[in-house]
DNA sequence: GGGAACATGTCCGAAAACGGCTAACGCCAA
DNA sequence: TTGGCGTTAGCCGTTTTCGGACATGTTCCC
């Protein structure tokens, strides 16, 4: 996980909690809610990026998480950019990328959909490392049988999700 | 390792063991503790150099070492002689009396700190050839990586001058 | 003057461990 | 017989760990 020098940062409130949103000179970089896994190392030790609210990246990112959460819109335009990624990891966001709203698939969905129909185990890796939460809707991954088996932000926040996008019915647990 | 033609000696108990230490005109030249490595071939050898006790830097340092092993001091003001050494090898043992009590020090700090930062494996190889243990000290310096690595007195004394100087806890093995 | 030895540190490759899995079994109860 | 459930053993990219080889400056010995 190696990212771009010239990332700048900044965090916006949702019902999920606070999230930090970042962006490289290509297009947004990262999304990570509070206290989820594989958060990057600056992040942790030392706010090693520069705050930068009024980025156009940025602002429109937050802006489209407002109309998401909202309910208002269910896709993203906010240009990506994943290239902290190995290949494999880049070819696996980029299949997420292509779950409709609403939708839950499988791993090993995920994995013949890649071209390596027998690397679940590293699929299942890939996507817990996925960059950018909710926008490239690794949420929308869950197992063979229907469990929803993990999540980074913690499998609560996966079934807010779920439900928000009207997959999961509001009744079940 | 030339020593002065002048060199008078005497042997005091600690709870290291017995310690031999030896004087010039200039200063104290010399403490070795029971069967370290590096020893002078005066040492092993015959008693070449005459016994004085009550030479007043023997004395000085006697007394200066009874007040570091019984914790009431930590520095030592004693003369030191150091002319046995190459030109190196004093601007090694010279680095190593500015290491305060307490603190612990890698070999490359140690290069760096005398001019030569490529040098380690020199520095390494002169620091064993320290003819002062104690005073000079040389086991105040450890590997990059935190461990003991080696001591010319063997490194359970290396571990006990540590722990007497605080540098390490007691609890550690 | 040449060569070996040394109280190290760095680099690189191989091997093992680690996951947001899953299909296949064996067991047990209706 | 069927269905549910816990266990097991493969699956594979990534990360971590480990060990050996090499570079390095000074001394000492021949």
């Amino acid at each position: 996980m190696q990212f771009d020098k010239s990332i700048v940062q900044t965090r916006v409130e949702s019902p999920l909690g606070t999230i930090t949103i970042a962006a490289s000179a290509h297009g947004l970089a990262g999304l990570w809610v509070e206290n989820q896994r594989h958060l990057p190392p600056e992040l942790i030790e030392k706010q090693a990026w520069p705050i930068a609210a009024d980025h156009p990246v940025l602002t429109q990112a937050s802006q489209q998480l407002a109309a998401y959460f909202s309910g208002e819109s269910t896709t993203f335009s906010v240009p990506l950019d994943l290239a902290c990624g190995t290949p494999f990891q880049q070819s696996v966001w980029l299949a997420l990328q292509a779950i409709p709203s609403g939708c839950m698939i499988s791993y090993s969905d995920v994995s013949v959909r890649v071209g390596k129909p027998t690397a679940v185990r590293a699929v299942g890796a890939a996507i817990g490392r996925n960059p950018i939460s909710i926008i490239v809707p690794c949420h929308r991954v869950v197992g063979a049988n229907g469990s929803l088996t993990g999540y980074a932000g913690g499998l609560n926040r996966k079934t807010a999700l779920l439900k928000l996008e009207g997959a999961l019915q509001e009744s079940l647990l």
